[in-house]
DNA sequence: TTTATTTCTTGAAGTACTTCAAGTTTTTTA
DNA sequence: TAAAAAACTTGAAGTACTTCAAGAAATAAA
């Protein structure tokens, strides 16, 4: 049983046996390895990614060759390119595993499958979608009305734990400043 | 009849005449002015607006008491604060018309029972979410890999008619420079 | 039209960051 | 456990912007 989805389905609306029972069924956990690509730049993203233990993340390649982290997704998460997947265009991202990870992998002809079966899940994604999305407006205005050290400091007091768990280059580059500067800001050289 | 509305829900889902029945009934439309607040910081978010007709935009005041455009909303966009919607908490935003427009207001209670009188608008609701979400991320690609100067010609080109329409200090703070700096890059000074 | 208000422009001075390069520490792999 | 790889630190030099202040131009109001 993929109890922890199902259990975050519930959060927001009821199903029923039968219905957990279809669901349960089209589900399938995938194991990745720390570093193991499950998008890449160019490539057309047609799954969706529930975290259930573990963390993916979304990053770019930019002109210079570094990559940028644009998102996490940590347990409970849902983690796709939505654009690639509601277009069928050629995904700008990459996702990846940064620990290793357990996800729920939903395909996306299985997904509107699901829909079809299961209307009461078109609810349960548009309210994880509006969510997201007004988390995103909160991100950037962090990111507009912070400096570096506040976003740091802000971060670091709202996801101690995470701050932990994930290499610093890349909360730095999700933070919009260099690796260097985070470092620089962690010993108070500035 | 919402005909505008209506037409850009049958993009995703098709309506049955009983449903856009129900539905234009259900709707009020709103005529805004120009400068016309219709959320304020500190409030709670209990409507959704679709723009039919202007624009909107969301901002907020920074530490310095200067406004910063967070996002726009133009013909056939929605716009709400969907943290402070959902959750019941005060929003962070402004919401506010740039110009003289006219708005579909959905209150939440109204949209509650919309949505279950018409399961098929959750499908809607879910795909306009998931894809506002897909170019918010966009978004933050654009603004982590331009330099200003990029991000205005990019933005110049990709909405050439919305450059004409809005004051340019509101696409500058749109687009995270200061107006100054816009004004340098117009007339080629950087 | 006249006046008031809003928006845009310009240059000078300042600053919050970035980049680079090299060394150190930590973690992973063999 | 040694060796290799990944992640972090540090300082020096550079730069892409911001801020300020004042005036000009455009738009709206009277």
């Amino acid at each position: 049983m993929h109890l922890i989805l199902i259990e975050h389905i519930q959060k927001f609306v009821t199903l029923e046996p039968a219905e957990i029972e279809i669901l349960d069924s089209a589900l399938r956990v995938s194991k990745l390895k720390k570093k193991e690509l499950v998008l890449q730049e160019g490539q057309i993203c047609n799954d969706m990614y529930f975290v259930v233990k573990g963390c993916l993340r979304q990053y770019i390649i930019n002109t210079k060759g570094s990559e940028q982290t644009l998102q996490f997704a940590i347990e409970n998460w849902w983690m796709t390119d939505y654009l690639s997947y509601h277009n069928l265009i050629p995904s700008h991202f990459y996702i990846q595993a940064v620990e290793n990870s357990e996800v729920i992998v939903i395909e996306k002809s299985s997904m509107e499958l699901l829909l079809l079966q299961i209307p009461k899940l078109e609810r349960y994604f548009r309210i994880v979608a509006q969510k997201s999305f007004g988390a995103g407006q909160m991100r950037i205005k962090f990111l507009f009305t912070m400096s570096a050290e506040e976003r740091y400091h802000h971060f670091n007091t709202l996801h101690p734990e995470f701050v932990q768990r994930v290499p610093q280059y890349m909360i730095a580059s999700y933070l919009d400043f260099s690796a260097e500067f985070m470092s620089k800001i962690r010993s108070g050289k500035v």
